[in-house]
RNA sequence: GCGCCCGUAGCUCAGAGGAUAGAGCGCUGGCCUCCGGAGCCAGGUGCGCAGGUUCGAUUCCUGCCGGGCGCACCA
């Protein structure tokens, strides 16, 4: 049976124990509270240890260590593979499994093959995830960077995990930033066919733009010299926009990221979606006016302030288009939606949930991942950026510099609520200071053998029982763990348990390698190694596979 | 000032209401008759401060200190 399995098992047994304790007379509590089944931090502790008996110690009004033994006396000795059990400490009970449990994983691995470590606890839950959603006005950051790596993995994890997982990005093709957008590039243009325009104060500065309008200009030369302002204006966010968004598909797919969706701002503003959801808000009251503009009391919501909707000029603002945007979400029927934002969003996540609560969604559907920043390091220093000067490394630049897998491992890395440093000089070394390379190496490293080997023999027809080194144990064990370890990072949306636990993983694989031959051992012992080393190869470059990181087969 | 996030080893970061808090880097010292040494093993100091809840807090709560980010009729 699957370590997981066997777990749900052994946690249902503690229940029914306890619930007959109670019904002799032995155990008094009103509900069984929540426990814990988990393995210990210490080997000596068993192979699972719960706290059961000391979350009842309260409400049974006893010591832990007396209620553990009546929970003792009253569970199915020898069941589910447990050999022994014990009261320890303040009142654990430890669970001792009978060692060979671990063999059953080898087979279970080779079976499920590319998709081992996917589960169904996610149950179909309809799940959409919104990541990068970069403005089409410049050109992917470190921050897009970051979020397309999390969002990514997220989505991957959230799948294997069992869950319907929609990708989507969200274009930010209407606004003020686009009129700015259209200065630019304007600017640009004319400046480009030799005129001395100014550029505008809040323009976008980058040479892309520059790049933008030379392309143009070499397709259609100054026909637009002479046209009216709004309408070229019109014809060169037109033209730059789509080679922007086609930019930023290329780049992203370099980074392994595709979407399944592509949502266009514009729409709501043209399908009258921004007026309806207004028209909403106002009839339930949430609206009022003032100084000539239309605002929404989301200090009811927990808020600092109310937003301004519709500005007094008449045009909405961004935050009624993602209003209706998010109401848009709901209505194409997702359960749950998750947006990966950067850490200069973060205010602005209390008022969408009020406007979702407002428009009659449960707020809890809406959630969002604040991501913080990304420094960048070369050489110990920090590189300087400017967003103004529009002088900032690219995705591009960092896909080109330290290749897609170095990046998106170096990104999933960290909790998104953490800062990142991110060391270019690092991610580029080939070395085993180098997490990516080390963990690739030891893919590398069994295809190598398997290679060698010929024959990868069928884990039924052999004795694994043979396995007994104890860095062979701590392999197996590990392996076991993958279907929880994604199970649990889609759970809590926490994809940088991933790179931990495959780190952790080639880890003990480079230790076994070590200390057990595999080509060389005798016979019996080399064939249970090869098919040990061949759940190992697939438990890695599944989890690999899931962060976006390739598994070579030689390096 | 108000709000959110963060404060764990020299550095970069994991972790977690429980039994002895981990990893990488760096530093020191070991390990190649043999499957890829791009590897393995050994050695150290630490939960910002002060209260509170709890049988038990580094983890939860409050305050303080320190850092980041927000607080536009921008997005």
């Amino acid at each position: 049976m699957l370590l997981e399995n066997l777990r749900k098992a052994i946690y249902q047994d503690l229940k029914e124990a306890a619930l007959k304790a109670r019904e002799e007379g032995l155990l008094e509590f009103e509900e069984l509270p929540v426990f814990v089944l988990e393995k210990p931090r210490e080997k000596a502790h068993g192979d699972l240890a719960t706290n059961l008996a000391m979350v009842l110690a309260r409400p049974a009004k006893s010591a832990p260590r007396k209620i553990a033994q009546i929970i003792l006396d009253h569970f199915p000795a020898e069941s589910n593979r447990v050999m022994r059990c014990e009261v320890a400490g303040p009142g654990f009970i430890n669970l001792f499994l009978d060692p060979s449990w671990v063999y059953d994983v080898i087979p279970e691995v080779e079976e499920m093959d590319e998709h081992y470590g996917c589960s169904n606890i996610g149950q179909g839950e309809k799940v959409q995830i919104e990541f990068v959603s970069a403005n089409p006005t410049g050109l992917l950051h470190m921050g897009n960077a970051r979020g397309a790596a999390l969002g990514d993995t997220l989505a991957n994890v959230m799948a294997a995990a069992g869950f319907d997982v929609t990708r989507e990005f969200y274009i930010n093709d209407a606004g003020n930033q686009i009129e700015a957008f259209g200065r630019s590039l304007e600017a640009r243009y004319l400046q480009l066919l030799g005129h001395n325009v100014p550029f505008p104060e809040d323009g976008y500065p980058g040479e892309d733009l520059i790049e933008s309008m030379r392309g143009f200009i070499s397709q259609v030369g100054d026909k637009y010299l002479k046209v009216a302002p709004q309408l070229r204006r019109e014809i060169l966010v037109k033209y730059a926009l789509k080679e922007k968004l086609e930019q930023m598909k290329n780049d992203l797919a370099s980074f392994g990221v595709y979407y399944d969706v592509w949502f266009s701002e514009q729409t709501l503003h043209d399908s009258g979606a921004i007026e309806e959801v207004l028209k909403e808000l106002q009839e339930s009251g949430y609206l009022y006016e003032k100084d000539g503009a239309i605002w929404f009391r989301s200090t009811l919501f927990g808020d600092e302030k109310d937003e301004v909707l519709v500005r007094s000029n008449g045009v909405p603002t961004y935050f009624a288009a993602d209003i209706a945007y998010h109401k848009n979400k709901f209505q194409r029927g997702f359960d749950r939606v998750i947006n990966i934002w950067g850490a200069d969003h973060h205010g602005h996540v209390a008022r969408l949930k009020g406007a979702m609560g407002a428009l009659g969604y449960n707020p809890d559907r809406l959630q969002v991942i604040i991501m913080q920043p990304v420094r960048l390091f070369r050489g110990g220093e920090p590189v300087r950026m400017s967003k103004r000067s529009g002088e900032y490394i690219t995705l591009r630049d960092l896909i080109d510099d330290v290749g897609k897998d170095a990046a998106r491992y170096f990104f999933v890395n960290r909790s998104s609520d953490s800062h990142l440093d991110f060391d270019l000089d690092l991610a580029r070394e080939q070395s085993s200071d180098n997490p990516v390379y080390y963990v690739q190496y030891a893919h590398a490293r069994i295809c190598s053998i398997l290679k060698q080997a010929g024959e990868i023999p069928n884990s039924k027809e052999i004795d694994l029982t043979l396995l007994t080194d104890p860095t062979e144990r701590a392999l197996l064990e590990e392996i076991a763990e993958l279907p929880r370890e994604v199970g649990y990072a889609a759970l809590h949306l926490e994809p940088h348990r991933l790179t931990h636990y495959v780190y952790n993983l080639a880890n003990l694989f480079h230790g076994f390698y070590t200390n057990c031959h595999v080509l060389n051992a005798e016979a019996g012992l080399r064939e249970a190694r090869l098919a040990l080393v061949n759940a190992c190869r697939i438990t890695l470059r599944n989890t690999l596979r899931l962060i976006g990181v390739s598994a070579p087969e030689r390096m």
